[in-house]
DNA sequence: CTTCACTTTGACCATACGGTCAGGAAATGA
DNA sequence: TCATTTCCTGACCGTATGGTCAAAGTGAAG
């Protein structure tokens, strides 16, 4: 799993470089426990074991699991951020949702652990990003709408609640990371091909945008 | 959900009263605990404490925290699949359609914690629901992929993916379930008001019908 | 070499958890 | 009334978990 080729740097800080290896090789093994097993059913003992590091090593690097769960999750909130950004400075809506789509279904399968923790995170009432959802995404959200807003005003799409279809977008393109299993057990156990991917991106994006008068 | 019909004994039965209504407040309790805190967050002692019961009565009536979260499961499947049937019977995908996505949406606000529990499980690799996936999950979904199908044959509806049009609406509806708390967040911390919830059904349905080419 | 900060880890601890059990209470039937 | 079945529960047990700690290891700077 974590091979040890990262001979990388020599001067640069050995120290340093072990640390953020050693955080890594944790945050990684953390994220992927915690999506399987949920918090209370995740174990410091199995994130070690598939960090592949003894018990008392995870907390010398963080302190408490809750500490751990933290970090992972705050970690998953920015690349959605970041992939957030296709939304603007598109000219329209079939650029700009489509564009929208297509990160958020390529995250599901990049980080189908990390949309896992952040679903879960949130099914238990939010208990550690209560206050990202207050402002981060609240104010995310509100840019956003006001772009689709904007474009309805336009004549760009139907007059479509933004709320909603926002809502809805999430939905979606989640569902294929968080109900990946059920959806490869619906495949014949199979996992989605590349064509099956690209499949599913085409399908959400047509039924989207000719829902919302774009195309 | 139950009536009393249960006439078979002699009398009404006092005992089987009791253990029903015991039985009732158990996994009452229990699914609650269960979606709030996930399968390994969740304690006996917390379900105990909700359903104001000793813990060691909880074992009388359930042998192990398993076998209760069995139950708990199974009881939202079947209410899942009562509802699926609102799309059979249906002329064409306005009605079908729009009544399973009003169907999924009450189920979503009426039984908020069932839906948590059941994406929780699946998210967790289906541990105890799996044999249902591959049954009677598969079952009623190539029936209604058939049934899409057709009414894309009978130019009802445009040739969509019927498979990820099914992800599409379970995704959809279920969201408000199980993304409640961030939706309620995003709503000022105000639950969904009875027009909310209208609002949110007709947007849903306005964008999946016309996405689909049925209106 | 010595020092010193950083890293590693086996052993250990207090707690909390799922589950058990014995014995009493309450309902039912004769 | 008594006998029998079902229901209830405080007290208890073995285990596993999150977390601690002291002692040892490591490597770079002086």
């Amino acid at each position: 799993m974590a091979p040890d080729a990262q001979i990388s740097r020599l001067r640069p800080g050995r120290r340093t470089d072990i640390r953020r290896e050693n955080e890594r090789t944790i945050l990684d093994a953390a994220e992927k426990v915690f999506a399987e097993a949920g918090f209370g059913g995740a174990t410091m003992q199995l994130i070690a074991d598939m960090a592949g590091l003894p018990k008392a090593n995870l907390h010398y690097y963080f302190a408490t699991k809750e500490d751990l769960y933290r970090k992972v999750v705050q970690q998953i909130f920015e690349i959605w951020l970041d992939a957030a950004a296709c939304f603007d400075n598109a000219p329209g809506p079939v650029e700009g949702i489509g564009a929208y789509v297509d990160a958020k279904m390529d995250i599901s399968r990049t980080y189908p652990h990390g949309s896992k923790v952040w679903a879960s995170e949130v099914m238990h009432g939010a208990p550690v990003i209560q206050d990202y959802l207050e402002t981060t995404l609240r104010d995310w959200t509100e840019g956003r709408i006001a772009v689709i807003q904007r474009w309805i005003d336009e004549g760009k799409m139907a007059p479509v609640d933004p709320r909603h279809l926002l809502y809805l977008l999430w939905a979606t393109t989640q569902h294929y990371a968080d109900f990946g299993h059920q959806i490869q057990t619906l495949n014949n156990g199979q996992p989605l091909s590349d064509r099956h991917w690209a499949e599913a991106k085409a399908s959400v994006k047509m039924i989207v945008l000719r829902g919302i008068g774009a195309i």
